[in-house]
DNA sequence: CTACATGCAAATCCTTTGCATCCAC
DNA sequence: GTGGATGCAAAGGATTTGCATGTAG
């Protein structure tokens, strides 16, 4: 079990969260893949290791974890809705729009945006796992050539 | 019928598109609310008219004109996903994950973002109306008093 | 013991697909 | 006239709900 989890999990104890043996596995898939998952995903991998949730277990218990802020929900387009653990490594991503190619994106990036919406409208954003759509620089070469 | 709205007509018939009624109701209809609406609502919006479009042809018109750039899909977390035309006056949203309430926010904000993404990932992002979750004042002061 | 979480089944909602028909060009 | 768009019906998939049962604290 890696130390994000260990922190998670410890995070959920001292919230006097009642910690059932779903809860736990979920929170163990998560950390298993530190990129982000599906719902089904998500039950895929834990049917990978003997154990079923039904998908209203899973459901209730991610949106539970982003509730509490620990979960981060993304929209990716047709590739549907993905959740992640909001552990050291955050990050972002770039969707092509024409390809659907997807390439990471550092968080420090946000920087400037999570600041200014701070000051100017009082607003204290959770930027833990974006989206943002465009062309890829292969799509764009492509689409200058027709 | 709006300037935008003759604007995005204008610029369908030189690109050779088929308009048919159809998509012309969607255009005005996406004209007529300038902030966003989801299918459902720009269905509804037509049926006060008096008109009457199917799902699918909703959807299909909304997914070409998000196709050729003229129209922006956001992802408003449990409320759905909505479409707007990008006319002049982009803007953005901040979305409280506690209380729902959504804040406009100001397209300028973006332009570091956009600048940062086109120099270091040569990238062309189209940030067009991007939903930002997080917690509005009210609700950090209030779970600040718990 | 008791409140709350889960499993199951079913419902609901959003979105897509196949195909015959219609219409803009 | 013809290719592409629409309407209709139906399928598909994701997500939610109600309720009986199970279980963590």
């Amino acid at each position: 079990m890696s130390d994000t989890c260990e922190r998670v999990i410890e995070a959920l104890r001292q919230r006097g969260a009642r910690l059932t043996i779903q809860r736990r596995l979920v929170i163990e898939a998560l950390c298993d893949e530190p990129d982000h998952q599906s719902v089904q995903a998500i039950q895929e991998r834990l049917r990978a290791k003997g154990t079923h949730l039904t998908e209203p277990t899973v459901y209730r218990i991610v949106q539970w974890l982003k509730a509490l802020g620990l979960v981060s929900q993304t929209d990716l387009g047709q590739s549907g809705i993905v959740y992640q653990l909001i552990g050291d490594r955050r990050h972002h991503h770039l969707v092509c729009l024409a390809c659907g190619r997807v390439i990471d994106l550092d968080d420090g990036i946000m920087d400037a945006l999570r600041e200014s919406v701070r000051r100017d409208y009082d607003f204290e954003p959770r930027i833990d796992h974006m989206a943002i759509f465009g062309l890829c620089r292969d799509c764009r070469e492509r689409s200058a050539g027709e």
